[in-house]
DNA sequence: GTCAAATGTACCAGCGCTGTCAACAGAAAA
DNA sequence: TTTTCTGTTGACAGCGCTGGTACATTTGAC
C-alpha cells in the first residue's frame, strides 16, 4: 500500500494540512519545516493520489490538447504532442489528447467534452485555434486555454513563430540563387498559415523588386494531391516557374512527384522548397529545403503558459519561438532561362 | 454546477447505489429500472466525476502507453496513439502517453511511474514489449498489461501481425518480377521485427529455390542513415543486387538516397521495397512498395484487450490483425542482368 | 400455497486529499 | 505595556462516488 499524506504528516510530526501546503507550493510554511517535510516525503516515497487531490480540490489535473482529426497522422501533431508531454513531465498534470472533427459544431461539442473530462486547461491547434465561437464558449465556461498559431486576437495566450518572416526568408533564399519566376502553392483557406506564408512570399518579392504575378500563385490545401495538382498547372504554363515554394512539405512532395513524372530534374530543372520541416523533408531525395517549425517547443510552451494562467488568470502572452531555415539539395541556381 | 449521482437518483426515484450499479454495468438491476435510470442520466446530462469514481473505487481509469523515446517522432507511434485513443473513446478510460528511454533500467523506473500515475493497465510497445524484467515486474505489481509485437511468450496478451508472412509476401513479389539477387537490410537487434522480417525474407527465397547468400544481408538499425550505409555496401559489390528489401521504410528511403547520389534509376536500375507503410512511402517519388502495418488497429485492440483483462484476469490473447502489401512504383522487373 | 434461494434496494462509512476557519506566536505599532 | 497585525499552523468537514452489509422483494421448486 502506498504512503498517504497522513503517514508523511506523522513522520514529520506536523498536520496533514501543512504537508498539503508543501505539496502545493503554498508560501506560508517556514523554510525549516518545509525542508523537514520534503525529507519525509522522500523517505516514505510518497506520491499524492491524483484522484483524491482532484476530488478535494475540484480539479482534474488534466490538460487537453484539441487537434484536428484529419491531421491525426501528421508529424506536426506528433511533434506537438511530444512537446506537450514534455511540459507535463514533472507536474501533476496529465495530457488528454482529443481529436475533434472540424466539420461538426465544435462550440456545441466542447460542452460534452468538458463535462466528461473536466480538463483544467486546453491547448487549441489550428483550425480549432481559429474558431471564434469555440474560444468564446471557453471564455463563458471560464476554462483557461492557449492557442497555437491562432489568427484571432481573442486568444489571450498564443504560441507560434514568425511564419511570415520565415516564408520571406526561404523565398529570399530562392531569389539569392538567381530565381525570378517563383511560384507559390498556398495552404488551406481559414488557416493563418495560408495567409502568413503567402504574405511572406509577397514580402520577399517586393523587397527584391520582383513584380507580383497572380498567375504564379495557385490554391492548395496542404495535401500531397493538391501539391501535385498545383505543380501540374504551373508546369503547363508557357513560361513555367523555375522554382516552386509550397506552404507545407507534403505539397512539396506532390510537386516533386509531378516533376518526377515529367522527367524534370530537381533542382536542375526546378527548385522546390517546402515549409514545416517534417521528417519527410530529410527522407526524400533530393533532401527538401524547408523551414523547421519548432513544434515541440511550441507544444511545450503552450502547456507551460496555460498552466501558469491557472494561477494567474490575467496572464497574456504572444510568444514567438525561433525557427530555422534548412537548406538542402532541392534548391539550386536556375539554368539559363 | 454539473449534476451529481444524487440528483440522478432523486430524478429516477431510486437510491444512489442503484444508479451506481447502472453506471458500472452491474447485472442485478431490472431492465425496466435500468432504462428509467438511463433516461434520467440523459435528461440531467449527467457524467460521473472521474476523480470521485477513482478515489472511491481505487482505480485511476488510466491506460498508459509505454513507448520508446527515440521513436517519439515516428509515425508508427503516432498511428498507435490514434488507435489507443480510439479504443478509449466511449469508455471511462483515458490514455496516458509515456515515452521511456530504453537506456535506463526500465524495471526500476516503472515503479516510479506506477506510483505517480497508478494506471489500471499498460500497453507496451517494442522494445519495451521485449523487456522480460519489465514484464516480470509488472506481474509482481499485479498490473494488467498488453504488448505490441512482443517476442516474449511471457506476455499474456499480445497484438501484432504476421510479420514473417508479410515479409515473405513482399519478397515473393520481387521474385515474381524476375529478381534473383535480392538483398536485405535488417532491423535493429533485439526487436522481434528484425528476426521475423529476416525469416520471411529467407522463407521466400527458399520457396523459390534461391540459395541464401549471407553477403546480401547487411545489418541496419531502422534509421535512414543505416539504410544509406547498407545500400553503399551492397551497391559497391562486384555483383550488386537488383533489388533491396529493407526492414522498414526509413531505411528504404536511405537506399533511395544512395541510389540518387549514384545516379541509379529506381526502379530501372534497382528495385526497392520497405516495410511499415509509413506516410513517407506515399510521399516519396517513386512511390515505395511496402507492407502497411495496421498500427491503428493494433493500438486499438491492445487497449480493448487489456481493459477486458481487468475484468477477466485470466484472459490470454495472441491476436494477429490483417496487413496489406502496397505495390507502388519503386519495384519493377530487373534489366537483363 | 409454502419456503428457500435468488435477486434487488437502502443506508452508511470512508477513499485521500484540500478548503475554510480558527488559533496561536511573535513583531510592529500605539 | 497593550493592541494590532502578519505569518504560520492545525482541526475538521466534506468533495462525489463505491463497497459492504442488512434488509426487502421476487422467483421458482416442491
Amino acid at each position: 500500500m502506498p504512503a498517504r499524506i497522513e503517514d508523511v504528516a506523522a513522520h514529520a510530526g506536523v498536520s496533514t494540512k501543512t504537508v498539503s501546503r508543501v505539496l502545493n507550493g503554498h508560501p506560508s510554511v517556514r523554510a525549516t519545516l518545509r525542508t523537514r517535510i520534503e525529507a519525509s516525503i522522500r523517505a516514505l516515497n510518497y506520491v499524492p493520489n491524483p484522484s483524491a487531490r482532484g476530488l478535494a480540490g475540484n480539479r482534474s489535473y488534466l490538460v487537453a490538447l484539441l487537434y484536428d482529426n484529419p491531421m491525426a497522422g501528421s508529424s506536426y501533431t506528433m511533434e506537438l504532442i511530444v512537446g506537450v508531454l514534455q511540459a507535463c513531465k514533472g507536474t501533476p498534470y496529465n495530457a488528454v489528447l482529443h481529436p475533434f472533427d472540424t466539420a461538426d459544431d465544435l462550440a456545441a461539442q466542447i460542452d460534452g467534452f468538458v463535462a466528461t473530462h473536466r480538463p483544467d486547461a486546453l491547448v487549441l491547434v489550428p483550425p480549432h485555434a481559429n474558431n471564434a465561437k469555440l474560444l468564446q464558449r471557453l471564455d463563458e465556461l471560464d476554462i483557461r486555454y492557449s492557442t497555437v498559431s491562432s489568427k484571432l486576437r481573442q486568444s489571450r495566450i498564443d504560441i507560434g513563430f514568425d511564419e511570415r518572416r520565415a516564408a520571406a526568408d526561404i523565398v529570399e533564399h530562392l531569389i539569392s540563387l538567381g530565381h525570378r519566376r517563383i511560384a507559390h502553392i498556398t495552404g488551406l483557406h481559414g488557416h493563418g498559415a495560408r495567409t502568413w506564408r503567402l504574405s511572406g512570399y509577397r514580402d520577399a518579392l517586393r523587397k527584391a523588386g520582383i513584380a507580383y504575378d497572380e498567375s504564379l500563385v495557385v490554391e492548395g490545401d496542404f495535401t500531397f494531391a493538391s501539391g501535385m495538382a498545383g505543380a501540374k498547372a504551373l508546369l503547363d504554363r508557357r513560361r513555367a516557374p523555375t522554382a516552386i515554394f509550397t506552404a507545407n512539405d507534403d505539397m512539396a512532395c506532390g510537386v516533386m512527384r509531378e516533376a518526377y513524372e515529367r522527367g524534370l530534374a530537381i533542382p536542375g530543372d526546378l527548385s522546390v522548397c517546402g515549409f514545416d520541416g517534417t521528417p519527410v523533408s530529410q527522407l526524400i531525395s533530393p533532401g527538401l529545403t524547408t523551414v523547421r517549425q519548432p513544434c515541440r517547443e511550441i507544444g511545450c510552451q503552450a502547456v507551460e503558459s496555460v498552466l501558469q494562467s491557472i494561477r494567474d488568470p490575467a496572464l497574456r502572452q504572444q510568444a514567438r519561438v525561433p525557427y530555422e531555415v534548412q537548406l538542402r539539395a532541392s534548391t539550386a541556381a536556375p539554368r539559363k532561362p
